[in-house]
DNA sequence: TTGTAAGCGTTATCAA
DNA sequence: TTGATAACGCTTACAA
């Protein structure tokens, strides 16, 4: 039914090694016999089966992307950023979610994967490079010599942006943390509570409230300090989303931003810029393109691990002014 | 080097046919033989080859998404209904752009797709459903006895949009619209067209712009409308991205949303929400939970073709207010 | 330059 | 209740 290899042998009246001879490019087929094979493939639609292709071969230009969050607009940029590279190397992108990634990983589909996914297990990962099939981490570091990490500096900017609200005036802050067992809410955080250490300001661990990158834990996380009256003077939020939770608990219960409390994000989604809201740009289309260049690399045999870290920049925009210096 | 099969196999003592039997939980196995291979699969971290797998059975309990456009955030949503509905039913998600669908369709790899996607075409899914491959389209109508569409009812509220606007006075609207081809875009400018005649309110092709669904687009139509110094009162947009492009071009014009000219969009993307533009919810997550219900069904031998009509509703915001009625 | 045949990891048929 | 064996669509020695 399908029309396969034999098929177009067949055809052709040729045998089938030859027709895979010249579906792969090999020098030794004959120009006529090369030429009738190109042109049945094209008229009879054939299309290479990628899981017997795969099963012998154990290679097929495919990239394997994994994610799981649904909320992070972001990742289509990252996705764009690894598409367009794969395409022009000539690799096919695939793309799954946790449950499936491992099944992709071992099946000589795919030749290497990208993980953005907070709840891929390092085991998972372990395994995979144990058995030299190539791995690109981003936003981890995996302490692994042959798994590749793709990370942003996230200390940085934070620190910088941290740095100038202090210049600015202020003196209570807030922190609005994601999930605690991510490097890059962690570094975000350590960066924060290093610029308020150097600057001799007070931060008590009542302040930080623990989020989990989505804008409704922002949200809550306002509305408890809306509720004690314990307002700060300035919420430093690890994420935009939790950053728009925030600000939307803030204008509910009657307080401006940022002329009775400032608020900061980090990410710059599409929504901060609209809104002015200050916060930390990533490159995301970069990142994937980068990731998948590390990753085809290494598949290639060019086997670099060394890690890849992305500068990010900080955004100003109004959710922030300046304070009355402190006297 | 990998696991496979056999090395079960070995290790249990029994034959590969054993091993698969288990593994398909086939009847025809002692309990004491099952238990061991079953632990012996967990200690070893099995995973099925799902190359083999397809290649041998031409089923893999996997359905495939296809989309290509990494501007459109609510892609993710559909994504998230999808892989819900997926989930739930056992299945497994697998999600490729337009150079790798047609692959992944022919291999045995998946049982059914779900396209979303303008750049695939029809003669693709045409030889697809030819050979009984179960394809579902979003956002198109495709006149195949076995493909089934998804598709989201555009007419209804946008003739509501446009109808309250009228009867809130407005009566020089320009349309900035989608890609020409896709049925969407048809079916909102002929809703606007439909109410516009039938109050009797002119409108000249000049008024429509004709974008491509992205913010630039959108801005482009604004400005050259700015240019001429030929303003509506209104522009009505084929979806929220070209809204925002417009807003932008108006307020760096120096023109007041909605005081000097209002703005609709269609979408209801989250930065809709936030600046309050009045426009069109479509249910996204519904929709690809709808779509992957109906593609399993379909795999599953359901045979329902009859296509699924999803209702849209009108969200007002603030970017439209109340005109004066003209005299 | 072309063809034969083995084998990739699995399932399925049939015999033991 | 189990096990040999052929087959799925392809690649790849190796033989012709």
């Amino acid at each position: 039914m399908a029309i396969g290899i034999r098929e177009i042998a067949a055809a052709a009246g040729v045998s089938i090694s030859t027709v895979s001879n010249v579906l792969n490019g090999k020098s030794n087929v004959g120009n006529n016999t090369r030429e009738l094979v190109q042109r049945l493939c094209k008229e009879m639609n054939y299309i290479p089966n990628a899981a017997g292709k795969g099963l012998k071969s154990g290679r097929n230009r495919t990239i394997l992307f994994n994610f799981s969050d649904f909320d992070r607009s972001f990742y289509l940029k990252i996705i764009e950023g690894i598409h367009d590279y794969a395409g022009e190397n000539n690799y096919d992108l695939m793309i799954c979610t946790t449950k499936s990634c491992e099944k992709y990983m071992r099946s000589s589909l795919t030749n290497g994967c990208i993980i953005l996914d907070e709840r891929m297990k390092n085991e998972i990962l372990l395994r995979a490079a144990a058995v030299q099939y190539p791995v690109v981490v981003l936003d981890r570091r995996l302490p692994h010599p042959c798994i590749k990490s793709v990370v942003v500096n996230n200390y940085d900017p934070m620190a910088e942006l941290i740095r100038e609200t202090v210049r600015r005036g202020y003196r209570k802050f807030a922190f609005v943390g994601g999930p605690s067992h991510t490097d890059d809410n962690r570094e975000r955080f350590a960066a924060f509570q290093a610029v308020l250490q150097e600057g001799d300001i007070p931060f008590s661990r009542e302040h930080y409230f623990s989020g989990d990158y989505r804008e409704k834990s922002g949200y809550q996380a306002a509305r408890i300090f809306l509720y004690t009256r314990q307002l700060p003077e300035i919420f430093v939020c690890a994420n935009d989303n939790m950053a728009m939770g925030v600000i939307r608990a803030l204008k509910e219960g009657g307080c401006r931003v940022p002329e009775d409390v400032a608020v900061t994000g980090f990410d710059n989604c599409e929504l901060a810029e609209t809104i002015g809201l200050t916060t930390v740009h990533i490159p995301n289309y970069e990142r994937g393109y980068l990731a998948a260049r590390s990753l085809i690399e290494n598949i290639e045999g060019r086997n670099n691990f060394a890690p890849v870290i992305l500068n990010a920049t900080v955004s100003w925009g109004k959710t922030l002014h300046t304070k009355a210096i402190p006297v």
